[in-house]
RNA sequence: GGGGGUGUAGCUCAGUUGGUUAGAGCGCCGGCCUGUCACGCCGGAGGUCGCGGGUUCGAGCCCCGUCACUCCCGCCA
């Protein structure tokens, strides 16, 4: 017995080793007192055994003052458990280890939270008592995970010819996308630091370094509020290449991705290839620009079937406006009054005027709209989504650009309550040619839709001679199950075509290099075509965790409001620490006063 | 900044139309128990019903305010 605390771990001792003395150290986790004979699993990060005192050790005396969670060391004897005893469901399950000493190395007041089962408790507790929480299997499997997941995407990266490079985490602050966080400097009075937001231009400025292929699993932070998948500091497998196109981007990152899912899917399908949806067809076909493809629903335009139609509420709209459209949301086996109802009860919960439908049984359609349009119409309908017996369809009209956010959650609504999602696969997508601008209708004027530095498809021949809205960028996603996983672009490196870009959306020169100096300048001096992806760590091992929140698979997370219960960020500092920076605390009105 | 939900024992939750002493399971403490693995059995302690105010003969329950957590909107590559 060499080692001061452990010969073996908790998961490792089998029936070969009967007979040996093992010493274990690990955390009480259950205790089974029978009076004269005492069990304790033991639990380390490897696993559990099962030990056993009895009256005959001298052990025993002590054993009976044990409680959960106390860190103990043990040595004894590895016994071959009696058949009836066998435990089949722990690894360990053949032995156990009968106890001759046992040493208290840390022991444990009573629990806020039990570390033992299952039940759930309270987030704030858990944030609280952070140390304890990860300690419960389900939690500490998912940030088991993660490292892999992590691990595994950086082998792939590797092994494809990339090289993983550091950027700063103290930079500058930049006038686009999120909030910064801020950082003071104690040297320059007045000024500061941001986190970066993502390693955006850095990686550029890397390609235009002439380092190609880079990637960095890189923390990114975004001072906005917190949603159960985005949280305001995250993780990206931050990608950049050079001389590429759109497509020898998807050709790098799609094998990792597909690889990692793979690899961690635990028996879940993955999409063998990923379609590439063009944005206009995503957003009309599902509603939204990341579709969970899992739900088979696919919305269509039947606004022909209701031009001078009967239902004079679509018709009357239709007649007024040239851009006014009605889309159908097919839902098989939706075809029942009851189920009709509820959805359009849902929608007008969303402050839906409400959503009309067709159902259809014995040949017919049935529903006030069905009524209205009359029989051949509610057939024509019928025919062009497939419908039969016992299938209904829903119906929005108005403005797409207005309602189609709408119509997509009413799709992922009847998909889910009519359970026809095929719910065990990670079905991904691409999605591309977002486009370049959008009409800012606030300040009516052109804007950037997404990002201002990516390459406008058609370069400056269409930002010269093309409808502004109607050019697209080389901009793209990845999308899995509804959640967007991945955003990239080909970025936009002459400068010609940039200020023409800004131009565009009512920039002039003196934002670009004043705003964006450094990136602006490196494209004067030899910027290769480069482009690249971020797929977010996070969302993905939460999806390879089955999981919906963030928090499930980050050790140590903040919760909503930016707080860290557990050390307790943010917190005030002292006065000596705001005078060496320069600052002075102006609070608001309503914090003052206590 | 706005909206919804939740808040009762250390934890998970129940608590009827507003009515006597606010309950259960787990945990904790004490006792019994030599084959359990969610051990079992007996007993016990433990409550500012988030907080403040109001209505009422009477409030865990109704009303107003407030705080915390959570989800969402706004915001967000």
């Amino acid at each position: 017995m060499t080692h001061r605390y452990r010969s073996h771990t908790c998961a490792q001792l089998k029936k070969a080793d009967v007979g040996q003395t093992a010493r274990l150290s690990g955390w009480v986790h259950r205790i089974r007192d029978h009076g004269g004979l005492l069990f304790i699993d033991l639990r380390d990060h490897f696993g559990m055994t099962q030990c056993v005192v009895d009256p005959d050790s001298s052990a025993f005396g002590l054993a009976e003052t044990l409680r959960a969670e106390w860190v103990i060391r043990v040595d004894g004897e590895v016994k071959a458990r009696t058949p009836e005893t066998v435990n089949a469901n722990l690894p360990t399950g053949d032995i156990e280890v009968f106890i001759r000493e046992i040493e208290v190395l840390g022991s444990a007041g009573e629990l806020p939270m039990p570390v033992f089962g299952d039940q759930e408790y309270p987030e704030e507790t858990r944030l609280r008592y952070r140390f304890l929480d990860l300690r419960r299997e389900r939690i500490h499997r998912n940030i088991v995970t993660r490292s892999k997941v992590i691990t595994s995407l950086r082998r792939r990266m590797v092994d494809q010819g990339f090289t993983e490079y550091q950027t700063p985490i103290l930079t500058a602050s930049s006038p686009e996308g999120a909030r910064d966080f801020l950082v003071p400097s104690r040297l320059h009075p007045g000024k500061f630091y941001a986190l970066p937001q993502a390693p955006q231009q850095f990686k550029q400025l890397m390609m235009i370094a002439g380092f190609d292929r880079y990637f960095q699993i890189a923390q990114c932070f975004r001072d906005e509020d917190a949603r159960h998948d985005r949280a305001g500091e995250f993780t990206q497998l931050d990608i950049e290449m050079s001389f590429v196109e759109q497509e020898d981007v998807f050709q790098s990152v799609e094998p990792v991705l597909r690889g990692v899912f793979e690899e961690f899917s635990n028996g879940w399908r993955v999409t063998d290839k990923f379609p590439r949806i063009p944005y206009a067809d995503a957003i009309r076909k599902y509603g939204s620009d990341k579709p969970d493809l899992r739900n088979p629903i696919e919305m269509q335009d039947v606004t022909e079937h209701f031009r001078d139609s009967g239902f004079k509420v679509f018709a009357g709209q239709i007649a007024n406006d040239p851009k006014v459209e009605v889309w159908a949301i097919p839902a098989p086996t939706g075809g029942s009054r009851a189920f009709c109802d509820r959805m359009n009860a849902w929608a007008q919960g969303e402050g839906q005027p409400g959503l009309g439908y067709i159902f259809f049984k014995d040949g017919a359609g049935s529903g006030p709209i069905a009524k209205n349009i009359g029989e051949e119409r509610t057939k024509a309908i019928r025919e062009q989504l497939g419908l039969a017996d016992g299938d209904a369809v829903f119906f929005v009209c108005g403005l797409p650009s207005k309602f189609y956010s709408f119509a997509g959650l009413a799709r992922t609504r009847a998909g889910q309550e009519l359970n026809l999602l095929d719910i065990e696969q990670f079905a991904f997508c691409w999605i591309v040619d977002f486009p370049m601008f959008e009409w800012n209708e606030e300040e009516k004027k052109v804007d950037f839709s997404h990002n201002p530095f990516s390459m406008p498809q058609g370069g400056l021949d269409a930002l010269e001679n093309d409808d502004p809205l109607t050019i697209k960028a080389y901009q793209y996603d990845v999308v899995c199950n509804g959640y967007e996983l991945s955003s990239g672009a080909i970025r936009n490196h002459r400068p010609d075509i940039m200020r023409k870009a800004f131009a565009i959306a009512g920039y002039d020169e003196s934002i670009l290099s004043e705003k964006f100096g450094g990136l602006y300048r490196a494209l004067q001096f030899g910027a290769p075509p480069h482009g690249g992806i971020a797929p977010g760590v996070d969302r993905i091992v939460m999806l390879l965790c089955h999981e919906s929140n963030l928090r499930e698979v980050t050790a140590f997370p903040m919760n909503q409001q930016g707080e860290d219960l557990l050390l307790g960020a943010p917190s005030e500092v002292s006065p000596r620490q705001l005078r060496d920076l320069h600052l002075r605390v102006n609070l608001p009105a309503e914090k003052r006063g206590e």
